[in-house]
RNA sequence: GUCGCAAUAGCUCAGCUGGAUAGAGCAACGGUCUUCUAAACCGUAGGUCGGGCGUUCGAAUCGCCCUUGCGACACCA
């Protein structure tokens, strides 16, 4: 039930049409302190209408409006203030939670429709850093968000795994590499080949042509090539699925550059049928002045492909394969020039799907405030910040736990998870200056602290046993109770906003302004005590649990029953 | 140079489609564990919302100008 709109109709039918029903109920807001009522209206807008001081119009409405079923209505300078039926609305919001269970909040907006989602997109024989976990958590998160709202996301790894870098890598492999080196620790020595030609290039320019011939050898499917193109990307995929594991985050396609490679023929030809392709000093472009964009170019003057050829290739193949609702790309900040230029295109080629194309950007990671950059060494690797964090989490479990069954397994979801809350909990495009200690903190504001609210509220679950838990006979009168089930109750409108946004942080937000309530009521009552209001108090704790654990899910963090 | 993004407490950030005295967390200081997990709770202190002009009954929020920082500007991805 929507209670704003109970407002809504309320004051609407007082005012007899000075304002529509629907102006009316997005001047509705939300009081910032619960004691001036649970909604307000601000009378601002019809004293113009009205020709009357807003203080008056909201003394006159007050004797107007049918009060009956508020607990009370109140005038207050010129805000008119509405206090809900506490005990009306926490039965029935307590009710949907414990009957939805894990399905409250959820919505059918998406109506099913296929979202790929391009997300992570490490490269192959390079380190993920800490700039990949962005991608891949904000990806995660996204995609869950939008199963929620009855989408049906499809996580696609658009792996790096082509180009003239494996011309390089096969080359300095074949000169200083060894098989078991790479099995023992391939991304490791692959980038250490890979910075020694970079190295030894300078004074021995012939290995860039050495290189050159090995890639194109690729290109043409000479068998050693293709062998060792494999091995280092399989090799690399290993070692990047044990950090995938970690952060628990899985793809349903892995269709990365040599996916496309031989698919970007269409594209051209779709481009050069419309007639959109010209030749520009030499190369292929499209021009895009009228959406206020440079010429886009397609293909090199020498004729091989780009980026963009491949992304043309993927936008297409995504079309006939998905027919997507939406189609994402969660990609860093700093290509939004070149997303507004591909979106271009394919909005130029008529692609059904074009419009549909959302680009999702997300804020540069940088240290002491420089871009990362994997050449100069100026890179955090993600695995070591994991299993830092995670050998935190230990610590702190021996200090104030000692005796927690499964330690290991819970020291990995508090440690994963702290890192992957502080990752999200952000506004997506803000940049972030890398900084260990901050990432390590497990208090205040941060995702141990939502885990822990939910460990709480299941610790008192458990420790009620049997006991009934039930929301029909709730009368929750501390303002503590109240606030929290009126956080409860924004959680269906807050997964619809985070997926209007593409933002995980709503739900991150949502998460600890739930946890705060909840950890304030937790202080101020005795939730086990032996009273009538029992079986109500644990309803409100059972729903909390429930709403804190699917609110974590949402972002891809775990929530340990104990901790 | 052109375009884009940002600037709010010592630090990191919130601030919903403009609305009631600008809010958190961290750090600082003080209080609360013989009873439900103190990874918690309560309190004190801390701000000319980068600067200016404008729109409005009302601006941190919208517009213009300036300053500072970051990023992008065709044959990388």
């Amino acid at each position: 039930m929507d209670y704003k709109q109970q407002v809504a109709a309320a004051l609407s039918s007082a005012i007899d049409g000075a304002l529509s029903t629907e102006d009316v109920y997005n001047k509705i807001e939300r009081p910032k302190d619960s004691k001036m009522g649970d909604f307000a209206f601000p009378a601002f807008a019809l004293a113009k209408v009205l020709k009357k001081a807003p203080q008056q119009i909201a003394t006159e409405l007050l004797e107007k409006i049918d009060q009956s079923q508020f607990e009370k209505v109140e005038s207050v300078g010129p805000y008119l203030n509405f206090f809900l039926d506490k005990a009306v609305f926490s039965a029935d919001i307590l009710h949907q939670v414990l009957t939805d269970g894990s399905e409250y909040g959820s919505n059918n907006l998406g109506k099913g429709g296929n979202v790929p989602i391009d997300m992570s997109s490490p490269n192959i024989a390079k380190p993920m850093s800490m700039g990949h976990l962005r991608s891949t958590v904000i990806g995660n998160s996204i995609a869950n968000i939008l199963k929620k709202n009855g989408y049906n996301p499809i996580k696609d790894n658009h792996l790096g795994d082509w180009g003239t870098q494996f011309g390089k890598l096969i080359v300095a492999y074949k000169m200083w590499g060894n098989e078991e080196d790479v099995k023992k620790d391939p991304i490791k020595h692959l980038v250490d080949y890979y910075v020694r030609f970079h190295k030894e290039d300078v004074e021995h320019p012939e290995l860039d042509d050495e290189a050159r011939e090995w890639f194109k050898k690729l290109e043409e499917g000479d068998a050693e090539a293709t062998r060792l193109w494999s091995w280092f990307r399989e090799e690399s995929l290993k070692s990047f699925n044990a950090v995938y594991e970690k952060l628990g985050v899985e793809f349903d396609t892995y269709n990365g550059e040599a996916f496309y490679n031989d698919k970007m023929q269409e594209g051209i030809d779709w481009l050069n049928k419309k007639g959109l392709m010209h030749e520009s000093q030499g190369a292929q472009v499209v021009d895009l002045e009228k959406y206020d964009l440079n010429p886009a170019l397609i293909l090199k003057s020498d004729g091989a492909s780009l980026y963009i050829t491949r992304d043309i290739a993927t936008a297409i193949h995504r079309d006939k394969t998905y027919h997507p609702a939406l189609n994402l790309y969660v990609v860093g900040s700093e290509q939004a020039y070149y997303f507004a230029q591909l979106k271009a295109v394919l909005l130029e080629m008529g692609l059904p799907s074009a419009e549909n194309l959302h680009y999702i950007p997300f804020g540069l990671i940088t240290v002491d405030g420089k871009k990362l950059s994997t050449r100069s060494g100026r890179i955090i690797l993600l695995d070591e910040v994991l299993d830092e964090s995670i050998e935190m989490a230990k610590k702190q479990i021996s200090e104030k736990n000692p005796d927690l069954p499964n330690k290991d397994e819970v020291a990995k979801e508090v440690g994963v998870g702290a890192i992957v809350f502080g990752d999200l909990k952000n506004e997506r495009t803000n940049s972030i200056d890398f900084n260990l200690a901050d990432q390590l903190r497990f208090e205040g504001e941060t995702g141990p602290y939502v885990q822990y609210s939910h460990a709480r509220a299941e610790s008192l679950l458990r420790k009620a046993g049997a006991t009934e838990v039930s929301a029909d006979e709730t009368i929750m009168t501390d303002p503590e109770a109240w606030d929290t089930i009126k956080t409860l109750a924004d959680f269906p409108a807050t997964v619809i906003q985070a997926r209007e946004e593409f933002e995980p942080s709503d739900i991150a937000k949502y998460s600890i302004r739930l946890a705060k309530t909840f950890n304030k009521y937790y202080a101020h009552s005795k939730i086990l005590e032996e009273d009538d209001q029992k079986s109500a108090r644990l309803a409100l704790v059972k729903s909390v649990s429930i709403v804190l654990k699917e609110s974590l899910r949402l972002l891809g963090v775990k929530a340990p029953d104990q901790m």
